[in-house]
DNA sequence: TGATCCATATCTCGCTTTGA
DNA sequence: TCAAAGCGAGATATGGATCA
């Protein structure tokens, strides 16, 4: 899947405009012909490459991953393929043949992923913030965790390593792993974190303006990047080392750790408030408790499989003000170890690209005010500030950008449902450029809105669009977002006939019937000469009756739960060959 | 009183963008 | 990589209001 979302549009010009503050927009040209201005063009496209490659350094990063794993040039774009090369080169020494890479046609069956929960939604004042570094690495390291290691029946030198389902936490598997250190993806993980360990520590050690530092500095961010990639190949269908019992094993190893530490806590009287995959929000009553956790994960590790590990919890500090409003979206202000503050926003609409810039705007003053211990009617005066502001913004802030990520015609226009497939409406974006008349290339920005009545539509220039459907863009911009934090607050609960909006004051106008026209009169159903109404068990039914007319008769059938009128007779003759499907369908 | 309209709820699918 | 949120939208069920 290609969404082109690290920057915010790729073409030089954009490119230019970010990195090198360019304003000016240039001149549409056409690249299909050769001209003047076409070669000026490339010239000047060119030398804004050679003033962006001073500035961001692309190709010492690049060659430096290359010589490091011994890629190719024009392999840059394989990410996979790092983590593929260092594989080979490991396999390579050791003298093993490594199975190539599985096609699609392999299948390759799916592993779970991490155990993620947000316990309690809403504000909290002064929670601890945990990561659980190198979670994943060290496991591989630890257990030996290798495909050439996992057996089904207990074999020598091998621990028992249980799967657990993601949600139930219920043991659903149990492998023998052999404790062989010496297997590939143990050693290709030792090397990375080996190597990225050492260039930190020799970073740390360096003064900051020798000779030296820049080539320290540069190798550890090579290998911290492959080394946060690396869980990323491994656990790749297509990658020729895949196996899911590996990759199962490896989550659910993580996830039991995670899920102990949860009982633990509880009973110490500390509280829970956040985990995803290996970062844990937690009401320590505002110490730092990574060494008494530290501790208990050495205990259970070593209960659990006879080992000591480097599995560890950082301390990163404590949020003074958090409030998480949904699992992978919260806002706070962390205080680090060090003194200094941080605004974090995780998930949020703040972070989205494809949300407006007056929904970030209210959003985070919402939740800002929030922070400060406001009540439920200060926020609601806020909101009703924002309904008035919001009818005075540049179409542009209040609009909704993006990107096409694939040609208008490829995207879906149906759905299927077991069986059955239904025509679908076209998605949401390639709608508003139809209705506006509009192309656009993959990758390339624009903004759209809701037109009356709920129509999207897309445009360049703002003076084009007419008839703003309000209603709906408020409750884009608005509601729907302060929705979740209302919730999360529990100022707010989802009731029968309860609209949130009138909380704000706001009424949706009932819309007017619509005035029906004069029905002609109904024409009467032809009679049926002798109608009668048979709940069956219908293979039951097939099975006793050798030809059956089911002229006029009204099935009610419990296998597919229909019911059919059959106006012409029919008559169905006794046929043995035919399958009972058969008769079914007809 | 039955038929019909409408709002609402629930489930499912397609898609994007985020988190770790 | 998996997992999640958010949004749009279709299918389907349900209950209340209104119409004929």
């Amino acid at each position: 899947k290609m969404t082109l979302n690290r920057k915010r549009e790729y073409s030089v010009e954009a490119r230019s405009i970010e990195v090198l503050g360019k304003s000016q927009k240039l001149k549409e040209i056409n690249f299909g012909e050769l001209s003047v201005e076409h070669r000026t063009r490339c010239i000047a496209d060119v030398k804004d490459m050679v003033e962006m490659e001073k500035k961001l350094q692309y190709i010492p990063l690049l060659d430096g991953l290359r010589r490091l794993s011994k890629t190719k040039w024009e392999d840059y774009t394989y990410v996979s393929r790092y983590i593929d090369q260092l594989l080979l080169t490991e396999a390579r020494n050791k003298k093993i043949i490594l199975p190539m890479k599985p096609t699609k046609e392999d299948g390759g069956k799916d592993f779970e992923g991490a155990f993620r929960e947000a316990f309690h939604r809403g504000r909290h004042f002064n929670v601890g913030c945990y990561d659980l570094a190198g979670a994943y690495l060290n496991a591989i390291i630890e257990l030996c965790l290798d495909p050439a290691n996992v057996y089904e029946e207990e074999v020598e030198n091998s621990i028992p390593i249980e799967v657990t389902d993601r949600v139930s936490n219920k043991v659903i598997a149990t492998y023998y792993v052999k404790q062989n250190p010496e297997a590939i993806l143990p050693l290709v993980a030792k090397k990375l974190l080996f190597e990225k360990n050492k260039f930190k520590k020799l970073k740390n050690e360096t003064d900051p303006n020798s000779s030296d530092y820049k080539i320290i500095e540069e190798n550890y961010k090579l290998w911290k990047s492959i080394s946060l990639s690396s869980w990323g190949v491994i656990g790749n269908k297509y990658f020729r080392y895949y196996d899911y019992r590996t990759t199962s094993l490896i989550t659910s190893v993580i996830r039991g750790l995670l899920h102990f530490i949860e009982g633990e806590l509880l009973k110490k009287g500390y509280t829970l408030e956040y985990l995803d995959t290996d970062g844990a929000i937690i009401d320590d009553k505002g110490k730092d408790i990574s060494d008494w956790l530290n501790t208990l994960i050495q205990e259970w590790f070593q209960k659990k499989f006879g080992k000591s590990t480097k599995i560890l919890f950082d301390y990163e500090g404590n949020y003074e003000k958090l409030f998480i409003v949904a699992l992978t979206r919260y806002r706070g202000w962390l205080r680090r170890p060090d003194g200094t503050l941080e605004e974090k926003n995780v998930g949020l609409e703040i972070k989205r690209k494809d949300s407006t810039e007056f929904m970030k705007q209210s959003q985070k003053e919402l939740l800002e005010l929030i922070l400060n211990k406001c009540s439920k009617e200060e926020a609601i005066e806020l909101i009703k500030i924002k309904l008035e502001e919001i009818k005075n913004q540049p179409l542009k802030a209040i609009s909704f950008s993006c990107k096409l990520s694939k040609k208008p015609e490829d995207y879906a226009t149906e759905i299927k449902r077991g069986n059955k497939t239904f025509k679908k409406k076209p998605y949401i974006i390639v709608s508003a450029l139809k209705n506006a008349n509009l192309t656009k290339k993959v990758g390339e920005l624009f903004w759209w809105v809701y037109c009356d009545e709920r129509i999207p539509m897309a445009f360049d220039d703002e003076t084009t669009i007419k008839n703003v459907d309000w209603a709906k863009m408020k409750e884009r911009n608005i509601y729907n977002k302060v929705r979740v934090i209302f919730e999360a607050m529990e100022w707010w609960k989802k009731e029968r006939g309860k609209k949130f909006l009138e909380l704000f004051g706001e009424f949706i106008e009932k819309k007017p019937r619509k005035v029906k026209s004069k029905k002609p009169p109904k024409e009467t159903p032809k009679k049926a000469t002798e109608e009668k109404t048979i709940v069956c068990d219908f293979e039951q039914c097939m099975k006793n009756l050798k030809g059956i007319c089911i002229a006029t008769e009204v099935w009610n059938c419990p296998k597919n739960n229909e019911s059919s009128v059959y106006e012409e007779p029919e008559l169905l003759k006794k046929d043995n060959e035919k399958p009972i499907e058969s008769y079914y369908e007809e």
